[in-house]
DNA sequence: AACCCGGAAGGAGG
DNA sequence: ACCTCCTTCCGGGT
């Protein structure tokens, strides 16, 4: 009995991070998290996706006929241990007032909005030992459609996620449209130092969120902003799962992982999560913390490894396979003397140098090419770390990171060349002959950052760059003495909040399922099929029918 | 067709 | 107003 319950927790804890997962990916903001009862049989024949499925109150928690403690039935359809995903405007009417204590549309969601513009996501999870049921609600994130509690809620959710110092919410009483009619001076004046991350994270909500008539980006080079938020962030299992079914009132404080952002005012402010329970589920970005507050005092003497660590150290709610040691502990870069060229250590880095933080072309393809983890060997690579050749794999993804590290949507791959070609008479890059999409690095970072001026580089040869200049075959080239190592911790202090290419490529990628969800002996499946019509288009059009539809199976294959 | 090159104009931000 | 660093567009070459 006691293996099972274990087993139990250990799937809710596996669950958790799958939907952590699924809300990354679909750009959801998870606002609830409330238990249900589980549902007792009644037949439904009604397949998921039709759109006669009388689901869409009971997914609201409403009373339905026939449901009058509210139960779900359709719940016990099913065989199996079942994740449902449903996703569909919200239509609940101030004349049906919820009935489902634990799940308060009413006061949760504003009913203000149009029916049109809003949706619920709401996750049914079943064991088939029917000891417990969970519902999961999530509201999308298009920050114009925040009411004040939710702006707070998501301010508190940037604190954590990018470990920012608190913001002082007197400054933010306002709701989603006023906090996205800020300019980035404001959010500037409003929390030094973060202005330009939440204008980005503003801006990209709003560009990417589920705007009418979008379609959900497709690319693999779309940045998936992580909308991880803590209030969400899974907790441990605790032994309380087992009781659920019996006890409701248990239930309901067992199974909240972390407190929704309230919007009711009465309740007050989200809580911030228990970090001790959360650091397991989510590596706060390290690489973002505070520039100026944190200057060197997170420093330690594993300063180079934890330098380059926290650069590319993004918000991190990993999957089940990752979660049983801390995603990004401090581990030793490898040190031999063919990564001490290009790759960057601090130790050369003073807090004279100019932090660029990616935002220029040449410090955003190291910061890619020098990636601890190797997160972008698909966009590019080194051919010969030690000479600065490398070659991008992919033009066109990564002129479309590159874009969107710039805010410059239409960047391809014939704009960002334009720029690397720019390059070429300052002295920082060269054309490797004959081999496509190569290119050569003729300075190495920490000379870069070290000139202010990229432009004096016009008359300013390095040593190096006469040496390579005169050879045709980089990948064989030595470098010279003074390519020492280089600085990857230029982003440890920076002041900038643009985006990091890690943050970027880490949201395109971290939704892997089902190869990364390794949930043993669970065997996860997902219907791609329905998975497709979960996009702006459907959510704009079908509001008047049964909303699309993703159903996510877990079966147990023990 | 894709890639590569560099001129020209202009924009955003400092 | 000026500068840097691109972005955008383009004609031409490989």
């Amino acid at each position: 009995m006691k293996r099972k319950i274990q087993k139990q927790e250990n799937y809710i804890y596996n669950i958790k991070n799958l939907i952590s997962a699924f809300i990354i990916k679909m750009k959801l903001l998870p606002i609830q998290l409330t238990p249900i009862q589980p549902g007792n049989t009644r037949n439904n024949d009604a397949p998921l996706h039709s759109p006669s499925s009388p689901a869409t109150s009971t997914l609201l928690g409403q009373t339905s006929n026939g449901n009058a403690n509210g139960i779900d039935h359709r719940l016990s359809l099913f065989n199996h241990s079942e994740l449902i995903w449903r996703y569909g405007p919200l239509t609940f009417s101030s004349a049906a007032p919820p009935t489902y204590p634990p799940l308060d549309f009413k006061n949760h969601l504003p009913t203000n909005l149009g029916k049109h513009s809003f949706g619920v996501l709401i996750l049914y999870v079943k064991f088939y030992n029917g000891n417990l049921y969970e519902k999961y609600s999530f509201r999308t994130c298009d920050p114009r459609l925040w009411n004040k509690e939710d702006v707070l809620g998501f301010l508190r959710w940037c604190e954590i996620e990018f470990d920012l110092p608190h913001f002082d919410v007197d400054l933010f009483q306002m709701n989603g449209k006023a906090l996205c009619l800020l300019t980035k001076q404001d959010l500037g004046e409003r929390c030094p130092g973060a202005g330009d991350l939440l204008y980005n994270v503003l801006r990209w909500l709003i560009r990417d969120g589920y705007s009418a008539g979008q379609h959900l980006p497709q690319s693999p080079v779309t940045p998936h902003f992580p909308i991880t938020s803590p209030w969400c962030l899974p907790i441990p299992p605790t032994q309380e799962y087992s009781h659920v079914t019996s006890a409701p009132t248990t239930l309901h404080n067992s199974v909240t992982l972390s407190p929704a952002p309230s919007i009711d005012s009465q309740s007050g402010s989200p809580k911030q999560p228990d970090q001790s329970t959360s650091s397991a589920f989510s590596a706060l970005p390290n690489g973002y913390r505070n520039g100026t507050n944190n200057s060197g005092s997170n420093q330690s003497d594993s300063e180079v490894d934890d330098s380059a660590e926290n650069i590319h150290s993004p918000v991190s709610i990993p999957l089940a396979s990752s979660t049983s040691s801390p995603p990004y502990s401090p581990r030793s870069l490898p040190k031999s003397s063919s990564n001490q060229i290009f790759f960057p250590s601090s130790e050369n880095s003073s807090s004279s140098e100019p932090n660029t933080n990616g935002r220029l072309l040449w410090d955003f393809l190291q910061q890619l090419l020098n990636d601890s983890m190797q997160r972008y060997t698909n966009y590019i690579t080194w051919k010969n770390r030690e000479s600065g050749v490398f070659k991008i794999v992919d033009p066109p993804g990564l002129a479309k990171l590159w874009g969107i590290q710039k805010n410059h949507l239409s960047m391809n791959y014939d704009k960002m060349s334009r720029a690397l070609r720019y390059y070429y008479r300052v002295n920082i890059l060269r054309k490797v002959q004959g081999e496509r999409h190569c290119y050569q690095f003729l300075r190495n970072p920490s000379e870069l950052k070290s000139i202010k001026n990229i432009s004096l580089l016009r008359q300013q040869m390095s040593p190096s760059l006469n040496h390579t200049k005169v050879k045709h075959e980089p990948l064989e080239e030595n470098v010279d003495e003074d390519m020492g190592p280089t600085d990857l911790s230029m982003n440890q202090n920076s002041g900038s909040r643009l985006q990091s290419p890690a943050v970027i490529k880490e949201n395109v990628d971290r939704f892997q399922f089902p190869q990364d969800l390794s949930i043993s002996p669970m065997h996860l499946q997902v219907n791609m099929e329905t998975r497709e019509t979960f996009t702006r288009d459907n959510l704009s059009n079908s509001s008047n029918s049964m909303p699309p539809q993703i159903q996510i199976k877990i079966e147990d294959t023990s």
